[in-house]
DNA sequence: AATGAATGAGTTTTCATTCAT
DNA sequence: TATGAATGAAAACTCATTCAT
């Protein structure tokens, strides 16, 4: 049987395929760091022996990195569904915050995507490759947050003459930033309340350019 | 005799510690992860016996951790004693980002530590630790940033109503969010050359503030 | 899969436990202290992989005490099955000895026992706590000797005045120091053969008291 | 220079052998294990340098099995310079027990001696061939107990056709069964104030014999 | 298709011993 | 003579992957 890339529909995914996600979600969420997670603590999360996951992937970065795929494109989903009806940006990037303060395992699957991104690990080498492969091809950012800046672009609410590229990357490293601090709380003398507004004022800045 | 801790002043460093410590970044900058850094690789690489790595540190972890005190530390003093004596903040901000661009392992290590900082791996741990307990204190990225900063608001070219720690952020993002898009080259389709003046001037923009 | 305790009925024990603990067995038979046993030398010995140990037990320490728990076990059954039914103290004592003469590698893995029991070493500490918890109890010589000696008293060849336990050690003690003289054999200067009669004749002495 | 043999005069011992002799005996005394005992602990403890210890002897076991030789010449003297006085085989053989029962640290010491005569680690194996060479000779028993039983039959209270050697371990294994019984208070259930009468009279009734 | 027992390559770490000072 | 920094051989243990059932 062919092995899972991590390109299905996700109508196609087996079932036993989506329990494995699913617990790489769950331990990524409870803060495993992605280089510690073994497979026998996926396999058993998810309640399926250890030989049916090499059944449907060649390898543990497999299937951790075609975890991260189906839940980023999860993520880029649902941003389009919620963001795109709303007809203002303050909105829309407010939402993204709350989203993101909701609940503590939104943003520590964030951090290790960025984390997942930013190494040089078997793992993250091929979510880079699979990122390359896939249908979000070479513009992820853009794949996350284009059709929102489209749309403020259209609004008048976002300069045009800026690059769509560092737009999305204004976006992208504030909430970053963001996130970083919440991260490093511990780390860092900064009361986040005060820091969230300054952070969304800085990213309506940014995209107001010159307007 | 006692291990070391991180926090000796750089004067009493011994020789073979110096060296450990430099076979770490040689390897972070040769693009090997962290995670995947291994105790026979140093020390092969330092020149010593695996042993000896052992008679200064505790753990493969303490030797990487410490390597990277001493990085950042070096890094501090190189951006105070060079960026400081510039009398205007356009030149400070280009500078770094010639520097940046000049060689590629800079980038790659710098890129590590944000790394370093945003796992849950044992070595990450060990860093947010030793950063506590180190005389960078709570306050690490003023300390890499701050003096540039006060001079910056004393010249007036920097809002001072603005809290100096959502500055110090403002600048830390801009400069991470370059140096991802560079690192992410292969990823995303983006003009590198064209990211750097955006990045300046909204750097810029997020200092003056209200002025 | 649950690690072995060393508790388990012998007929549930699996069967590359069983292997172990015939390879443990068989390497202090040939007179390997139990400190200088390596890992390897007993899955090697066992014919498994050296990870399969690590299977069913958590540590070197485990397996060499369930081994020992197992070898005690089958050691307090035989004698129970063989010596009850005799009618004749003097007659016990002989087959005990007899046994005991038999071959070197029981009077081995007997004084290793002693030696295990008498130590600081990680694995001694681990095979008194498994005794302590196993059904052996805290009267582990009386498990040993208890039945055999209950039944001399209801022969009258045992003073019944004499509490039990100095019963059992005295037994213990002897049969102890006839090992210790023949594993001692090149230290000290005495034919063993004249040693059994005064060692047995004792030992009636002993355990007849006042009668 | 000549490396120590164990053998030498206590007058020609250097005093810093005698360090580590002590050394050793506290680390025993404080219930180390004979084969978890490092070079470090020992020379720290004596407070001489590592390299130190190997001017005077070629390993680790060889320090040891020195000290132990020290130790045990020291207990042989002292016995036959206390016991030999008394006049009265029963006074004897209580100053023994009152001795042994007095401080915990003899009775580790002993414990320990007899695990190293039992074992057959590298260095229980160095002590027997030392044993062997050494005035103690063959008949390292008899070296202890030696003279005061000689004694003892001159006194009538002994029965001088009972080959020396037995009467010997009688008393050997009769003391070991009470150090045992303390030993393992944790693992048997017996109250040891009980067990010292039953034992002097046992060693008093087997010294006896035929008379 | 699903399983989990079996495996051994690969890694960290310890510590006796050496040797230049 | 005394030292302790340097060493590397040796050992325990982990865990991804295989494969017979």
């Amino acid at each position: 049987m062919g092995k899972i890339t991590g390109m299905e529909p996700v109508s196609e995914i087996p079932p036993k395929v989506l329990l494995l996600y699913n617990a790489v979600k769950q331990l990524i969420g409870e803060g495993v760091d992605v280089n510690d997670i073994r497979v026998l603590s996926i396999t058993e999360r998810a309640g399926i022996g250890k030989g049916t996951a090499y059944e449907y992937f060649d390898s543990k970065e497999e299937i951790i990195a075609c975890a991260f795929l189906y839940y980023v494109n999860g993520l880029a989903e649902r941003i389009n569904t919620t963001l795109l009806p709303m007809n203002n940006l303050r909105e829309q990037i407010n939402y993204l915050f709350d989203e993101l303060d909701k609940d503590s395992e939104k943003k520590y699957c964030f951090m290790r995507f960025v984390h997942g991104a930013t190494d040089h690990s078997k793992f993250s080498q091929l979510v880079r490759e699979k990122l390359m492969e896939s249908d979000m091809g070479r513009e992820f950012p853009e794949y996350l947050f284009g059709a929102v800046i489209r749309q403020g672009v259209e609004r008048g609410e976002i300069d045009s003459s800026i690059p769509a590229s560092y737009l999305i990357y204004a976006v992208f490293c504030k909430v970053l930033t963001y996130m970083m601090c919440i991260g490093m709380e511990d780390l860092v003398r900064m009361e986040v309340g005060g820091l969230r507004p300054l952070i969304v004022e800085g990213i309506l800045r940014d995209l107001k350019g010159g307007l």
